[in-house]
DNA sequence: GTATCGTTGGAACGAACGTTCGACTCAGTA
DNA sequence: TACTGAGTCGAACGTTCGTTCCAACGATAC
């Protein structure tokens, strides 16, 4: 997790970041660790006891940090989820929109997001689950900003939705319902992914891109079909079952 | 709701229902239906606030009934949970096997499975978003009576794909992955439905089978296709596109 | 040495939590 | 008439919650 590039925005005025002067960057960096370190271990434990579940004192057992400590870095438990939110969400658009600058393919585009979106949430599963089963615990001032970017990112998604439509000639689905379908079955895979028996997040991409596409694309339009690997490296090829 | 039929198996022994002798039947019925409604403001403030964001003073006020009283009917709020999705699920399974039972062909049990799924799903929405929502807040003596029930469903589900993988000739996709994205999309809706905007549960159910159908089946095997309306009916066999 | 700084430990705050208690009503029975 | 027991409910139980406060700490700067 690289969170703490920016973070001090985020604190409290009276927080040590306030001080301009003087000695600055190691303890800069050392107090953005430790709120680095602070979310992280609250994150894990919003993800298995859920945020109104969680307590301070579990989130200080499970961090190290004592009560206090977490409030000199962080000025409430909303605050904490918050910017556990915000920075996941703007590591996922940040990738995403890198990843999506050089192609031009509707088709691949798609794969691109669900590839990104996959890659992302299996690889921070705590984040992710905090992410999406927490949406409504954040309460008005700070609950608008998530959901400002979440929006985004789901427009993001439906405007390549409604490309590929125009590109391949689909008709007879609402582009809503398809691509929300699309996030239930990739926002879902918190309640079940095991690693140890479950695909790679490359392969578990392939599958659902394979599902929508054909699904949603292949009942009134072209046919797409499947095809394997996305990364353009060497061994994408000899990834192709067939 | 219908929760109350064999409601009383489950209330605590001192209860109301403890008395078999003299008159039973109409205060027994208004003692059920008293804890119906109970369950039934229970399931609304769960799905609102979250289980462990709820209170037994928010149950008590959205329900009329005293604090003291709650405990009267229901000896803890985790079992207040545990009946929501113990009643719940039953139901679903319950209607699930009597539509299932004249239906041979595995196409169309998946669409009754999904059917059946999404319109509980929608016309129940608050207590399907504590059913999927709150799975691990139950403690472990009644946590494993509803994860058994779910699994016997997810089985059910299992059963009807490896079927139609059989029937269709599809390979290639992994059956515990196909049937857990077709859970996501259906589960998932709870975050986004808007009955003003969105399909009814009809015509979801068939927009989600096509999309699970096709997705799954054309990529490696034979097409199926997308059909309009559905309740099994005399029309039943014109769904089939073939 | 001393003043200053970020940081810590621990006690404490009022509020809210799940749950329990006991006094009460009131219809049915003997 | 006296008694019983299901049903009701206000008040309180002990605990834990998010948050605050403050005296003390070790390191750095003058």
């Amino acid at each position: 997790m690289e969170l703490f590039v920016g973070s001090a925005r985020f604190r409290r005025p009276s927080a040590p970041q306030a001080r301009t002067s003087g000695h600055s960057s190691p303890e800069r960096q050392a107090s953005a660790e430790k709120l680095d370190h602070i979310l992280r271990h609250a994150a894990r434990v919003f993800s298995e006891k859920g945020y109104a579940g969680a307590s301070m004192r579990d989130i200080s057992r499970s961090s190290g940090v004592p009560l206090a400590g977490l409030y000199y870095y962080c000025e409430s438990k909303q605050k904490l989820l918050y910017l556990i939110q915000i920075f996941a969400f703007r590591s996922i658009l940040e990738r995403l929109e890198q990843r999506l600058a050089g192609v031009a393919e509707p088709v691949e585009q798609l794969r691109v997001f669900v590839q990104n979106h996959l890659e992302y949430f299996l690889s921070h599963p705590v984040e992710m689950k905090v992410l999406t089963h927490e949406e409504k615990a954040l309460t008005e001032p700070l609950r608008r900003d998530v959901a400002e970017i979440k929006r985004r990112y789901y427009s993001l998604a439906r405007e390549i939705f409604e490309e590929l439509r125009r590109s391949e000639g689909i008709r007879g689905i609402q582009p809503r319902i398809a691509v929300l379908s699309l996030f239930g079955m990739m926002n879902w895979i918190y309640t079940w992914y095991n690693p140890r028996v479950d695909p790679s997040a490359d392969r578990l991409a392939e599958i659902m891109t394979g599902i929508f596409l054909v699904g949603v694309c292949n009942g009134h339009g072209h046919r797409i079909g499947w095809r394997e690997s996305s990364r353009g490296n060497a061994q994408a090829a000899d990834r192709l079952a067939g």
